[in-house]
DNA sequence: TCAATAGTGTCTATAAGACACTATGCC
DNA sequence: GGCATAGTGTCTTATAGACACTATTGA
């Protein structure tokens, strides 16, 4: 931050977008909304929306804003993904967008919002197709080695629940034994006294939760269980 | 990305930094330059300046320019580490800088450049100190499932050499047989033929360097091997 | 009792740590 | 040959996959 001889306050954009993924009906989802002005009116977009420099503390706090504000969503966990900027992304001029991304339990979303499967996005407006791939890729990147995955179940879940989420994300077969077993050992999770979850005429699954004292680790770090 | 009815142009900084990471004697340490102007004139400050709307591309090729112009480094690796934003952190008023981290071999730098170690920082200017911390967890952390380290060697390496980098980031012994035998079954790198490195009156050690394959794939990518 | 899934225990295969052993340079 | 570090081979231990087995529910 040492200064250079620009003015200080040049022609740029500076935004957020954010990455809400959910999972419906086994399928990654991304929440996006219709543009209602040029440019690229009409077109599907990233939920997202200039920097408000007199109420936003953050970029992470104006994401959050518009969460709230478009999606009416609190999201139970929300990361700075990164930047994508340059000259030509918008074709207004120079611009700077900050990307979160989201993970949440499947839900009503407001009725401007709808989900696309991110294997089947439409046309996007500015780059946003592909930020939402690099995005996902990331999400995917990090359930192999993280518990991140758990924010897109509820607060209460079961693991054969959370093993197909792994699966989703991971896009390939892991041992069920092997999960339990490796669940087990790092203790994250705690079995919800006496709650079960039936799914059929069968034998019904313990609920599950973030154990207490992971909950601020989880949502507050980045890192890995 | 979605418009709000705010002006397009409000009053905040949009700037770059550069946390230089390399190692000096077995310590891992950052390039700090004395600040020319105020605020915070004469501090020590991670070299940064604002984005150039004419010239730079994006925020990663204003930071590139900062690396060429402030410390003559043309670096092997940089990477996006993420932003830091707010209303406070210039008392100047709401600014937002992208940061970067570049990790390069230790090289003679520009006489206005000075290493600190990490672990012993001066007073720093804005929230760098905080930013300095930030990104030293984050290459730390992925050290241990990646091969980012091998930009801390030079070109050419030998496998001790490496094993030490390895050491100093994770802060722990790494058994020297278990690491030669990843090494060799990841097949990143490559034997120099018939290059070896003289380091005492013992036997020299075998030079290697990243694989051909890979040299693409570990500069830009920022995933694990 | 059967169907269907939840959950456990055990055997096996693979990978990592421990550590002894050999290799190779200079003196 | 001795010293110091480079590099290899082997034994042991920890961990993950395979898979059989038991548990529990509704019908």
């Amino acid at each position: 931050m040492v200064e250079s001889n620009q003015s200080p306050f040049p022609a740029h954009a500076l935004t957020v977008d954010v990455v809400l993924l959910t999972l419906c009906d086994g399928e990654l989802c991304v929440a996006l909304m219709r543009r209602d002005k040029a440019p690229y009116e009409g077109a599907w977009a990233l939920p997202g929306g200039y920097i408000h420099v007199q109420e936003d503390d953050s970029a992470k706090a104006a994401a959050d804003r518009v969460l709230q504000e478009k999606l009416a969503v609190v999201s139970p966990y929300l990361e700075e993904f990164g930047t994508s900027s340059g000259p030509t992304r918008d074709p207004r001029g120079w611009s700077l967008t900050v990307v979160h991304f989201a993970l949440v339990q499947h839900q009503v979303l407001s009725h401007e919002v709808k989900l696309f499967p991110v294997e089947h996005l439409p046309a996007l407006a500015f780059d946003h197709k592909e930020i939402i791939g690099r995005v996902v890729e990331r999400v995917c990147n990090k359930a192999s080695y993280s518990s991140l995955p758990v924010f897109l179940c509820g607060p209460e879940f079961t693991i054969p629940e959370l093993h197909a989420v792994y699966e989703t994300l991971l896009d390939e077969a892991i041992p069920l034994a092997s999960f339990r077993r490796k669940i087990a050992e790092l203790g994250v999770l705690e079995a919800v006294p006496g709650k079960t979850k039936l799914a059929g005429s069968f034998r019904p699954a313990k609920l599950y939760r973030v154990a207490r004292a992971f909950q601020r680790r989880l949502s507050v770090q980045s890192g890995r269980f």
